[in-house]
RNA sequence: GCCCGGGUGGCGAAAUCAGGUAGACGCAAGGGACUUAAAAUCCCUCGGAGGCAACUCCAUGCCGGUUCGAUUCCGGCCCCGGGUACCA
């Protein structure tokens, strides 16, 4: 064999052969166990980055290692296609939107060949191309003859000089990232997913989902956001100096506090503001004011909240009080009622908003103990009993919440209501590079869904992008059509969807991405859920809660079987780079490919899966490439200086040397260990520490008869087999020189041998106080007496035990002891 | 602002499940061997302080608590990262 490990010789050569024989193509075979192991497909950007070399590693090792076990493994990959970036680089760079894309496709493809990893290239699909976004299409239409989906106003962001909509990320401090002009909010009609009636679905499954991370489940938990609360009327008071004519609707989690209400706020954009504006120009202009800002939740929540007085006034639900209604900038109209009331008192936000204004405070719950000390120098928001409350007066919050809720319900003015943070899901995007909304805008017949036989509905590709608005709006022969039903010119929707419509069920079309005849069949059911899902923790919420919810939509469209699409869960971490993400738009990516060029695919793959647990963010930096490449390098030489020996054919025999016996007991010890740590823990990097351990073991191992050198052997083997998840190539090559002909792609998984774990003797460690004294070497089948009695007696207890009282003795059997003296 | 993570040597990290040896494995650095030389390779040292040494003390972001024993559990802070519904 060849005495120096070249990379270059060995690993272009591996994958032409594997993608020739088409080994990592897998079809349905329901007479064996199936896995499903996918990690999020890319964004086709233009090059891979280190974060994609991490998240498809991580994959890669986990899909190698259950085919070893034996398993039908799919691991397809495909390309989430539409998107803003596309358009951005049209713009610069006089390319065409989906020409970029397919561009970046190929050289994208072409650099995941070049890492090794395993796809069923078979299956690759780019949400692009209308045989993939066809089906969303069609389910679109399906669901809007359901009352799934439904169209009203929402607000976007509005450049009033680009005369264009951006996105929150095109929104720099308030303004335009193109012409810095300060940014509008404007409502216009949008297409929105039914979500929230799928909300408490989406909670309670969560509770089963033990194969997901926890800080998954509690972000998605608190993002639905399910609380019980009163919803209740503030009437409208038609006798005051500023008559109005409009109930209030508001929603509290709080109303225990009702009592402490002391205004209500509404949105900018609410019927009774506008009212108010009509003969009140400051109020007009402080309204106008309110619409230049962004719609993102961070810029509202840290903006200076603001308000002004309207000077119409609704009645208290309980007591009848005038209460003042003000118009505040942080009330949004489309969130809940676009109302809210506010209690100063008891509400930390409405405390300042209220001494800004100079509103009255009314504290009506008081703490258990103690007293409230007056003023209040900040809002009271436990728990206590209430006072200042008429006939609530001396209930604690708890009764007074049922007390009040069945007191409005018994007046006709309010009642409990279950209530999610949850939105529903907006659909429409007012851009291009999209999958086109299936919908035509007929005058005679109203909202026409696009029929099935004339879907799918193709993005036109021959368009000029100026960035102001979608080109679609002008677009001869996609805009006008004749409407379905009628034949009358009509007009076609322009807005495209979300990207997220594409990525929340392209899990489900890698099991059949060649059906063309239905959005899926059931080659779903043999492959669905996915086994293993991998991807950045960025996607916590958004996009694994809209393929959730997907799921359960198709699975009530009867297209595919059971609750959950993912079975079991990785968010690896972050790639950093000098402390923030990497990506394109900050410019601080780092181009995996001259490292692979350099070191090879092998050792930039052991490098990243070394570097840090998966989960775990990783700061980026070049350093211990190095120490990949080097340890590829010894492990080489070790077997090649093994082979030059010979091949030792035979198993070991028994009666081993006491070295050998150490060696043999090494091997198993690794494989018992990296089987956990890939299996359980899906932390690569210290199985690969423990492989580093064992031939760190055989180089210091210098054999004495063929028994020695068969264990050498068999260590040299089993450090191939647990590797080759990690390091393909040089495992399939080494494998090979250590005598097999099959490959090792296919071979099975080492299994541990139990009995040579089995020892004679365990260390214990001694402490005193908690303070490691000694180490000793004791008897497996020692008594509590006798260790303890060895503990007391050893040089290192002794020292610091003279003179004193021994208190207690704890032992953990196994493990360690503790005397406690005094 | 709110929700979720993270913080351990010069650096990446380990100590899981289950509170029980803090720093495995590797990088960098320093010293040595081999070599005409370089590369490669091999050996040694490597958290801080004290000590000839045996060894002792200190140390896991900060403050406090629980415990025989806390990187690990609880309470309160600080800093960094992710998400915050139109980046994907």
């Amino acid at each position: 064999m060849e005495e120096k490990y070249i990379p270059q010789n060995i690993e272009p050569a591996l994958q032409a052969k594997w993608d020739g024989d088409k080994v990592y193509k897998v079809i349905e075979d329901p007479q064996r166990e199936s896995f499903y192991s996918l990690c999020m497909f890319p964004y086709p950007s233009g090059r891979l980055h280190m974060g994609h070399v991490r998240n498809y590693t991580i994959g890669d090792v986990i899909t190698r290692y259950q085919r070893m076990l034996g398993k039908n493994v799919l691991q397809p990959m495909g390309w989430d296609a539409f998107g803003l970036p596309a358009e951005n680089a049209a713009m610069k760079h006089g390319v065409p939107p989906g020409q970029w894309t397919h561009e970046n496709i190929d050289y994208m493809r072409d650099q995941l060949k070049r890492l090794g990893f395993g796809y069923d290239w078979d299956r690759e699909l780019a949400t692009c191309d209308p045989e993939y976004y066809h089906w969303e299409q069609w389910l679109f239409t399906r669901l809007l003859k359901k009352g799934m989906v439904y169209k009203r106003t929402a607000p976007v962001n509005w450049c009033p000089h680009d005369k264009t909509v951006l996105a929150n990320e095109q929104v720099i401090d308030g303004c335009c990232w193109r012409c810095d002009t300060a940014v509008e909010r404007r409502e216009i009609p949008q297409w929105f997913m039914r979500i929230t009636a799928y909300a408490d679905e989406l909670l309670s499954s969560l509770d089963d989902m033990d194969g997901w991370p926890e800080a998954v489940r509690t972000m998605q938990r608190n993002w639905i956001g399910r609380s019980q609360g009163v919803e209740m009327q503030f009437a409208a008071m038609p006798d005051t100096s500023a008559p109005n004519e409009e109930d209030l609707t508001v929603y509290t989690t709080r109303p225990d506090t009702l009592m402490g209400v002391t205004y209500v706020a509404v949105a900018a954009e609410h019927p009774l503001a506008l009212k108010a504006a009509e003969n009140n120009s400051d109020l007009q202009a402080f309204i106008d004011e309110c619409r230049t800002t962004e719609t993102a939740e961070a810029a509202m929540e840290t903006m200076e909240k603001k308000g002004m007085a309207t000077g119409i006034f609704v009645s208290h639900p309980v007591s009848g009080e005038a209460i003042p209604v003000w118009v505040a900038n942080f009330v949004l109209m489309g969130y809940g009622t676009g109302a809210v009331m506010a209690v100063p008192a008891h509400d930390q936000r409405d405390f300042e908003f209220a001494t800004k204004y100079d509103i009255p405070v009314k504290a009506v719950v008081y703490p258990t103990a103690g007293d409230l000390e007056q003023p209040l120098t900040a809002a009271f928001t436990d728990y206590g009993i209430l006072k200042n409350s008429d006939q609530f007066d001396g209930l604690s919050s708890e009764q007074a919440f049922d007390a009040i809720a069945d007191w409005l319900k018994k007046n006709g003015k309010g009642e409990r209501k279950i209530n999610y943070r949850l939105r529903d899901w907006g659909i429409s995007r007012q851009r291009y590079w999209g999958c086109p909304i299936p919908v035509i805008y007929c005058d005679n017949c109203g909202t026409v869904p696009v029929p099935e036989e004339d879907l799918p509905v193709v993005l036109p590709l021959d368009v000029e992008l100026d960035g102001a608005g979608s080109p679609l709006v002008d677009h001869p022969d996609f805009a006008h059509v004749n409407c379905p039903s009628c034949g009358a010119d009509a007009h076609r929707e322009t807005d495209t969807f979300d990207t997220f419509f594409e990525s929340s069920w392209y899990l489900a079309r890698f099991t059949c991405a060649d059906q063309n005849q239905a959005m899926l069949d059931e080659r779903a059911d043999y492959w669905l859920p996915v086994d293993q899902y991998v991807g950045g923790i960025e996607h916590a919420i958004l996009h694994l809660l809209y393929a959730r919810f997907f799921h359960k939509l198709m699975r009530d469209e009867g297209l595919v079987q059971g609750d959950e699409p993912i079975k079991r869960l990785l968010t690896q971490g972050m790639v950093l780079m000098d402390g923030s993400k990497m990506s394109k738009s900050k410019g601080n990516t780092v181009d995996p490919e001259s490292l692979i060029e350099r070191y090879g695919a092998d050792t930039v793959r052991l490098f990243i899966m070394f570097a840090s647990p998966p989960q775990m963010s990783l700061e980026w930096s070049d350093d211990g490439v190095e120490g990949a490449s080097r340890f590829l390098r010894r492990l080489w030489r070790q077997v090649a200086e093994h082979v030059a020996d010979g091949l030792v054919t035979e198993p070991a025999a028994a009666g081993l040397s006491e070295q050998g016996k150490v060696l043999y007991r090494q091997v198993h010890l690794t494989i018992k260990k990296v089987t956990d740590d890939i299996e359980r823990r899906l932390q690569v990097n210290t199985a690969i520490a423990s492989v580093m351990e064992l031939m760190n073991a055989v180089g210091r191992f210098t054999p004495q008869d063929d028994n020695d050198r068969a264990v050498v052997q068999q260590a040299l083997e089993t450090a191939c087999l647990l590797l080759s998840p990690v390091v393909p190539h040089i495992s399939s090559v080494l494998w090979q020189e250590l005598g097999h002909s099959s490959d090792i792609i296919d071979a099975a998984w080492p299994v541990a041998d139990e009995a040579a774990m089995v020892q004679d003797e365990i260390q214990y460690i001694v402490q005193v106080n908690g303070k490691l004294r000694d180490r000793l070497q004791i008897a497996a089948d020692a008594d509590q007496q006798t260790i303890e009695q060895l503990a007391q007696d050893s040089e290192g207890v002794q020292r610091h035990i003279e003179g004193k009282t021994v208190r207690k003795i704890i032992v953990v059997p196994g493990r360690l002891v503790n005397i406690v003296v005094s």
